[in-house]
DNA sequence: ATTCATAATTATTCATTCAAAATATTCCGC
DNA sequence: GCGGAATATTTTGAATGAATAATTATGAAT
């Protein structure tokens, strides 16, 4: 009757979304093993979706499938950690320099926003963390490459795997802010060189502050 | 009918290869519908593991789901065309870079007999594109980062989408091997600098050879 | 004649069932 | 008591069937 179509995802869709935030909150650890049976219990579907599911995990890199051994949560070493930096500063630098040359004024502008939005969150680790996402994602979508913007997405995801996610050591949001800031001023000096200077840096800077 | 049963792979494994084969060759064509029921029936397996297949070819891009809709080969743009070479360009530049600073000798001389045996395959356009290929995945084999060339090798399956694939026109295989031998020579010399120069300048001319 | 609504058909998505494989446990022999 | 083999249990992987959602076609009303 209603014509309200309440499928906005697909079961396993949804599903995937779900255990991201079980990984991401360490209900399930790195290198442990995905009992199938017993989280299709908890979730009170059958293992047909799971399973669907646990593959998308797959190739995003957050499980790993082993032959006849099932899914197991991707296991980050330090070596992992810190090439995953290095393409995320090879990705984010390249489009940061795309939107130095590229982005209309009004772009540049939500940029500025969502700077101020940051530097307002500053005292809260959650939020500043959440608005420092959306930063990184909104240039990613102006720099407009779909293909490098999955990758980064997964990669972030991936990053979140590490132990050390709470990267923020004291005094790490000021210098944080600081390096944003920079990025930004040479955005809007529409300097591509220098801003991806400014992003690599900013990339040194969170790898360091991570290990 | 081969009696031996050995199962090096799973199903869905199997026939997730079996789909690439299938949209290389075009008998599954760009924007076209996959028609499970008629896959399934064709490969003698049922949906299960035909649905499994397509999650993972869906993560690599090949192809795309629609919510209810099922799945549907991947249509390439010009613009994704020149938005992966893109890609490759920055990632396989940045390996080649790494592995002009940080390859053994051996490895300097495998990726020389590579070479040597690309230009011994001159003469044939399909041992050409394959030894090209074991080129560049060994090179990023070398860079060792596995993130990395998960990323390329998945954007280099993308790429073979594209119908200007058979991207040798007249004098392409000739001008490809003296940009190989560019990226070797900087490489021997220990140049990184130069090899990722080298490196994008060889993605540039590919790029123009494609459109 | 055209448009909207309803019904039917078609195809996707999820659940249940079944089979095969790997690992662990137990029993027997040395 | 220890080791090896066989069996049993656990778990992954595949097939079939049922249900849900969407699209298309048909009919009626304006």
């Amino acid at each position: 009757m209603s014509a309200i179509t309440l499928t906005p995802k697909a079961l396993y869709e949804e599903v995937a979304e779900q255990l991201r935030q079980r990984i991401f909150r360490r209900e399930l650890e790195p290198g442990s093993w995905i009992d199938e049976l017993k989280i299709a219990e908890e979730f009170g579907i059958s293992r047909t979706p799971l399973r669907e599911a646990l593959k998308v995990l797959a190739a995003e890199g957050l499980v790993t499938m082993k032959v006849r051994r099932g899914a197991y949560v991707t296991e980050m070493s330090e070596k992992d950690l810190r090439d995953v930096y290095h393409l995320l500063s090879l990705l984010e630098s390249d489009a940061a320099g795309v939107v130095a040359e590229r982005a209309t004024d009004a772009q540049l502008k939500t940029l500025q926003d969502l700077h101020a939005e940051l530097e307002s969150a500053a005292g809260n680790r959650e939020a500043f963390f959440s608005v420092n996402e959306r930063f990184h994602m909104a240039l990613l979508d102006m720099a407009d490459n779909r293909w490098r913007s999955q990758m980064v997405a997964d990669l972030r995801k991936v990053m979140k795997l590490n132990r050390h996610n709470s990267l923020f050591k004291q005094g790490r949001i000021e210098d944080s802010l600081n390096e944003h800031r920079a990025i930004l001023d040479a955005m809007l000096a529409r300097d591509p060189e220098g801003t991806r200077r400014a992003m690599q840096a900013h990339f040194a800077q969170g790898l360091q502050a991570a290990t």
